[in-house]
DNA sequence: TACGATACGGAACAGCGTTCCGTTTAGCAA
DNA sequence: TTGCTAAACGGAACGCTGTTCCGTATCGTA
């Protein structure tokens, strides 16, 4: 778990350095499909180095956004702990999985983009917040307040397409809908 | 309304309809994104002609799926008039609107992309069915079965961007959380 | 200081959308 | 039938992508 420095030369770690800030200002800038040149410009460097250091276009986006995908895995829990009721962190936990999405330019989009260029992308939110979404979902539905039959990567996956496009259109609140399907999942009395 | 025969060259109206014809098949077989060339040569047609006949390929996807649009924009009616309800009236829409984007690949990520491409594709989906679900949903805030503030605009967008991505994921069905987005509409008593 | 492994840079290639213009052809008039 | 002109065609060419590849530069060390 321990953050394992390499060791490889010092320009080579210079220069992943340069591309990690560079990729996270394109990426506020352009979005996550900003050209792979002009995130090389950025920070400096020829695209070689940045296939490099980054194979995929995935692997360069897990690594700029890393940090916040385990905080929020790592909030599922806590909200457990802590709220009133399994639903109540079930809707506080897709909350911040929301905020996340809507605040990162395009990056609902890519994540479940067609093309096979982010399936890594994919994978690592799969692995990283499906197993917390399943833990709160069956909390939820044992405790009685939503109905049971839905797996927690269909939930995932359906707010995660509902943050499509939330930045670039202001008659489109993303949130709201969220909260609505989120209502809908209530058991029915 | 009558279909008007535009006054063209013969071979004009030739390659317009046989470019019709190659964009459809080739949108089932590739989706709605298929590369300008390939439909080009399945019509025997040059890239020019594609262009002179449909400027934007927005046009071209409307073009296609104009009938299917119309008869979707025309069910709202007549749904309106034969349902039990005005709720059971925007649910059953609702349900040919996602059948619609879901047998159609790509369609449902084309019409939220975020270039400039599909713009005008957007806006023929907004011109035909947002009055239609604008109705729709008055009259079931009206009858008192849903509760009130949604347009129709950000219900129909939710429900475009559920339907992403549902072809070629079997684990994911749009419809069953469609349904549970709708059934979150429902005035909590 | 010299050397080898490591890393770099950017030219080069392939696939896409889009434009542009020289060539072909349909339709008509003589 | 022939000739003419406007309409339409075809595809080369351009620009912008991602991606690969290899000659060159640099780091770390002996």
């Amino acid at each position: 778990m321990a953050e394992q420095a390499a060791p490889r030369r010092a320009d080579a770690r210079r220069n992943e350095k340069a591309l990690l800030d560079a990729a996270a200002a394109a990426f506020v800038a352009a979005g996550v499909e900003a050209p792979v040149r002009d995130i090389a410009a950025r920070a400096g460097v020829g695209v070689g180095t940045v296939y490099r250091h980054f194979p995929t276009r995935a692997d360069l986006v897990v690594a700029v956004y890393r940090h916040q995908v385990e905080a929020c895995a790592e909030a599922g829990a806590t909200l457990l702990a802590e709220e009133a009721s399994p639903y109540a962190a079930l809707a506080r936990w897709i909350d911040l999985f929301v905020d996340f999405l809507v605040t990162k330019h395009g990056l609902a989009a890519a994540l479940h983009s067609d093309g096979g260029q982010f399936d890594a992308l994919h994978a690592y939110f799969l692995d990283r917040l499906l197993p917390v979404g399943t833990t709160l979902l069956d909390a939820a539905v044992a405790s009685g307040e939503i109905r049971p039959g839905l797996r927690a990567y269909e939930l995932m996956r359906g707010v995660g397409n509902l943050c499509i496009g939330a930045d670039s259109d202001p008659g489109y609140d993303a949130r709201r809908l969220v909260g609505l399907l989120i209502a809908g999942l209530r058991r029915a009395d």
